[in-house]
RNA sequence: GGGAGCGUAGCUCAGUUGGCAGAGCACCGCGCUGUGGCCGCGGCGGUCGCGGGUUCAAGUCCCGUCGCUCCUCCCA
């Protein structure tokens, strides 16, 4: 009985593994060069870390969150996303008490129970940053500065790229404008789905992004949350716009766009590709100020962001010249009979402690299918038998001239850097 | 959540009105006894996604199921 990975859970295999890993490098370099330091926090959590602080009547959380009991009852989650438990562990480390600005990064897996398709997947894989303890605008445009950068530094190119830009107000504002929605909806109760009815009375703005046509058709005219700014609000906004035009940063206005979770304030943003198709969407952030003392920390406010990597390993291995094989290999041993190899492991352990990366057979290959296996793998192939024994000799073939040489086995093994290069 | 398509060898895919499951690549061996890349010959490799049904006979037709992909939606 053949047992098959879990729907939506997939397994990066090692031919992907490399353009993973640069990935994931470049991300962490270029979060180190805005600042950021790595946090890792747990990828179980309880479950109400979420729905109190991404919300009860979010999607995320509704409908998408792994929920589970632990063996004495415990309710706990995987993490669907990671901005709730990176400012749990702020406020439970009390990170704040150092009155500063903490900025800090991750990257891992997140879990999210909906349909898989190319770019979504159950477990996917996020990085992000948060910027937790200032209200500063220029912080929201230098963390969109951060996510440009980043896409720069891979290559995306920004022709290709496109920063959606909204304000959704604050606590004080989302009353009013959770009334001007209410009353409009209100007015259209009929056309709403069964869902959005309840909506209605829950969460009015979670309406605005229901994914029945008649609910969609009625939010297109719906109030616009920057119609319902206090004045705070509206000129904070005003200020991060005018940031990121000393950035040079160009932005669209997307009075839509409301983003899917509760704990969002003020700015909101994407980052879109043109080259994705129904998943576009990047990145995606912006500030959150109810956050932290929402679960139980002093009023601070934050911004942050969140992308997919797999998204970005979708558009990185499309363009062209990804790949290639280059031998992973400084050398492989060919071993001829039996003495040899027994002779040869001792040679391959002294090549790797000297940080000289090399491989053997083990597959009982003939002398020629080991030669073609060290042609592909290899820069050089170091051919050990019976005659090399005998004159205390191991022979050295560079795999891309031809050319052999034979070398003392003694002196090889003493310092083979000598002879590999 | 709604709609559509596709699952055949490790990989990419053929498979006719239902009639002996195939090719290329990869892998292994040989030509070439201890030397890779090119070429030739041979070989290994299959629960035809899974489960039922129709039929003398199912990879092929029907139903269900699982998985993948695409559109829509949402978002990362």
């Amino acid at each position: 009985m053949r047992v098959e990975g879990v729907r939506g859970m997939r397994d990066i295999l090692p031919e992907e593994t490399p353009l993973w890993q640069s990935l994931e490098a470049e991300i962490r370099e270029a979060f180190a060069h805005w600042g950021y330091r790595e946090i890792r926090v747990p990828v179980v959590e309880r479950a109400e870390l979420f729905s109190r602080g991404v919300g009860e009547e979010t999607e995320v959380v509704d409908k998408q969150m792994y929920v589970f009991p632990d063996r004495k009852g415990l309710e706990l989650a995987l993490r669907p996303e990671a901005t709730a438990p990176v400012v749990r562990a702020y406020v439970e480390h009390g990170l704040h008490a150092r009155g500063d600005l903490a900025k800090l990064y991750y990257l891992g897996p997140m879990f999210r129970y909906e349909k898989p398709q190319l770019g979504r997947q159950r477990q996917f894989h996020q990085y992000g940053v948060e910027a937790i303890g200032s209200p500063d605008p220029a912080l929201d445009a230098e963390v969109m500065d951060l996510a440009w950068h980043l896409m720069e530094r891979l290559e995306l190119g920004r022709e290709g790229l496109f920063l959606r830009l909204n304000s959704i107000g604050c606590r004080e504002d989302r009353p009013a404008y959770r009334e001007a929605l209410r009353g409009y909806f209100a007015a259209h109760a009929d056309a709403l789905c069964p869902e959005c009815q309840r909506r209605l009375e829950t969460n009015p703005l979670r309406i605005l992004d229901c994914k029945e046509e008649g609910c969609r058709a009625l939010s297109r005219d719906a109030p616009r949350s920057a119609d319902h700014l206090c004045p705070d609000c509206r000129a904070h906004f005003a200020d991060v716009e005018a940031h990121l035009a000393d950035l040079g940063l160009a932005h669209e206005l997307d009075p839509t766009l409301v983003r899917g979770l509760d704990y969002y304030t003020r700015t909101v943003f994407e980052l879109c590709s043109r080259d994705l198709g129904a998943q576009d969407a990047l990145l995606g952030g912006g500030r959150y100020n109810g956050l932290v003392e929402l679960l139980g920390g002093p009023p601070t406010p934050a911004v942050g962001f969140a992308g997919g990597m797999e998204r970005l390993v979708i558009l990185l291995s499309s363009r062209s010249g990804a790949g290639g094989s280059v031998p992973d290999l400084d050398l492989y041993l060919v071993p001829i009979g039996n003495e040899a190899k027994r002779e040869g492991a001792k040679v391959l352990s002294a090549l790797r402690r000297a940080g000289i990366s090399a491989d053997t057979d083990y597959m009982s290959r003939s002398l020629r299918k080991a030669m073609q296996v060290a042609g592909r793998s290899a820069r050089y192939a170091a051919i050990l038998g019976p005659d090399e024994l005998a004159r205390g000799q191991i022979k050295l073939k560079d795999l891309a001239s031809g050319e052999e040489t034979a070398v003392g086995l003694a002196q090889f093994t003493a310092d083979p850097r000598a002879f590999i290069r």
